[in-house]
RNA sequence: UGGGAGGUCGUCCAACGGUAGGACCGCAGACUCUGGAUCUGCUUAUCGGGGUUCGAAUCCCUGCCUCCCAGCCA
């Protein structure tokens, strides 16, 4: 399942609760070759997952195939369907065109009893794959192509995967569908747009049968998000030709990938539910949209960590050696409920290296030469001198700290500009920090004619040198926390105790990113 | 020269025929031991043309544009 299947599985299910009704989940397997156990069992891995509830109502198609097949010979008895001979290709030329009508087959006015005969023939197994078809009787003049005497059984020599081979006709999804419906006594049937076209189907079946529930179809719009694409066939695509490592691959917009990823079921319902349910036409979202549910989930729910993903040395040049002090941080600013927790602090530290600069430019107030920052939740420090190698790049700083500003605050009331984080060298954990980006350069990647022409070839940017605050090493895969003004980020199943490797969900909104964004810019 | 469905801020979603509103994004400011979070303010829209009406996004006519349909797929 993607985001897009998710939005129609949520729709579903939130109107079926805001009416106080139920919503089932039914596999319409009416087509063998289609079918899999892996993939029924990965739709509903991803639909409970995704936190809704069917309870014991899990219904298959395949389960009706006798009574549509009785129903099948009812359309036969009232002279409403027909055993046709006609071979596909034929098929396709008498259906006409979009512009022209179609004309009858002539096996069309078949009498009864031979219908009868042949369609128990084709059950029995007596034809070939293609050699014969039932179908409706209903009008090969109709504007709509679906009322174009519609296929009803066709023959499929070929096991299903749950009726085993007790069949080798096997019904139409159009056909399959309403009966289906009315069969459990549904009164709202949604589905996508596409299927406007062949509501007049729908409604002909429950109409031109004996069943006892008259179930509604009503159509809602797809949902694809900007800088993705949502087919299944390009998706297939992506991970076929490696341009990305797989469907559960965090770049992907499969609800895998984005499990994976880090984002929360919590954060999926509520874009699915932002995104309301007016539309008849299919739309486009702004994946914005979708990256402020998760910072807005996490936000609140994700415990605080320092992480250096670039890391920076820096000596404390008046901090004894040897030794080491734990300090107390906060877990989640927004939740005091999620307590505190204590981190060394040392001699020699990990800065990030995007936090300092030896010239800063004008609105920049992190560490730079002479200027005093505050680490968080420690002590405020003093760059006094920079380090470099023979080429010139920096390699170390040389700071003083302030003992008096234990725990973040100084008794004489300054407060510098800038708060950072860090990490003590000699207890940090090394790890794998995977930093993703949009997958695309383009909004709409579907507008190309080939659209892995604007596959962004930045969307993994692998950091290995990354060093994080000690208490992280009993995270397991799933877990996901926030380095503090960095984003979000999640434990990866590729993650062992020996090396943790995390994934970025999402940045946190960077202000400073903007202003250095503009002013680079004209 | 077929049938069906649509066109409201940049993007989504609203608005009994009665002040076009919300969310996201963007911009500006306040606050802050995360340049985070939060709070405040601001910018921007009814596809075009005719009608009906005291009054139209809404009703009528007309034009334009977009999407879907010719599987024995779903």
């Amino acid at each position: 399942m993607h985001i897009g299947h998710a939005k129609a599985m949520s729709l579903n299910f939130f109107i079926a609760a805001e009416n106080n009704g139920l919503c089932n989940l039914r596999f319409d397997d009416t087509n063998p070759a289609k079918e899999t156990v892996e993939f029924e069992q990965s739709i509903m891995e991803d639909v409970r997952w995704l936190g809704f509830d069917w309870q014991d109502r899990l219904f298959y198609a395949s389960d009706y195939f006798e009574k549509l097949y009785e129903y099948a010979v009812q359309l036969i008895r009232d002279g409403k369907a027909y055993v046709d001979d006609l071979s596909p290709d034929q098929i396709r030329e008498y259906r006409g065109t979009l512009t022209e009508p179609g004309k009858n087959s002539p096996f069309r006015n078949r009498p009864v009893e031979e219908n009868l005969d042949l369609f128990a023939r084709m059950r029995a197994g007596e034809f070939e794959e293609g050699q014969r078809i039932l179908r409706a009787k209903i009008d090969m003049s109709s504007g709509n192509i679906n009322m174009r005497d519609p296929a009803l059984f066709r023959i499929k020599k070929e096991a299903h995967y749950r009726a085993g081979d007790k069949w080798c006709i096997y019904p139409m999804y159009d056909f399959a569908h309403p009966i289906s419906d009315a069969l459990e006594g549904i009164t709202h049937s949604l589905c996508s747009l596409e299927y406007e076209d062949h509501r007049p189907l729908y409604d002909w079946f429950l109409e031109n049968l004996p069943v006892s529930c008259r179930p509604v179809q009503i159509e809602f719009a797809r949902l694809s998000l900007s800088y993705t694409v949502m087919s299944k066939r390009k998706l297939l695509t992506l991970v076929r030709d490696g341009h990305v490592r797989g469907w559960d691959d965090p770049r992907m917009p499969t609800l895998s990938g984005y499990r994976r990823r880090g984002y929360t079921p919590e954060a999926i319902r509520s874009f699915c539910q932002m995104v309301g349910v007016g539309a008849k036409r299919n739309v486009v979202l702004d994946v914005a949209m979708l990256e402020h549910a998760i910072r807005d989930d996490l936000n609140k729910h994700a415990p605080r960590a320092m992480g250096v993903l670039r890391p920076l040395r820096v000596v404390i040049d008046n901090y004894p050696e040897g030794q080491s002090e734990e300090l107390d941080a906060v877990n989640n600013p927004e939740d005091p409920a999620m307590g505190t927790r204590k981190v060394p602090f040392s001699r020699v530290l990990y800065l990030e290296r995007d936090d300092f600069r030896e010239d800063p430019p004008k609105q920049f107030f992190r560490l730079a030469p002479g200027r005093e920052v505050r680490l968080r939740y420690a002590y405020f420090i003093k760059c006094k001198d920079v380090i470099k190698d023979d080429s010139g790049n920096i390699v170390e700083l040389r700071c003083t700290y302030d003992p008096a500003t234990r725990g973040g605050d100084s008794p004489d009331g300054r407060s510098p500009k800038s708060t950072l984080h860090w990490v003590s060298a000699a207890h940090a954990l090394p790890a794998e920090i995977r930093l993703y980006d949009r997958l695309f350069n383009k909004e709409r990647p579907d507008d190309d004619e080939d659209f892995t022409t604007s596959l962004n070839p930045q969307s993994l940017d692998v950091v290995n040198d990354s060093w994080l605050e000690p208490h992280l090493g009993s995270a397991k895969p799933g877990d996901r926390c926030q380095f503090e003004r960095i984003g979000y980020f999640c434990v990866d199943p590729d993650s062992t105790p020996g090396k943790l490797v995390f994934n970025r969900t999402v940045t946190l909104r960077d202000t400073w990113a903007k202003i250095e964004n503009k002013n680079a810019r004209p």
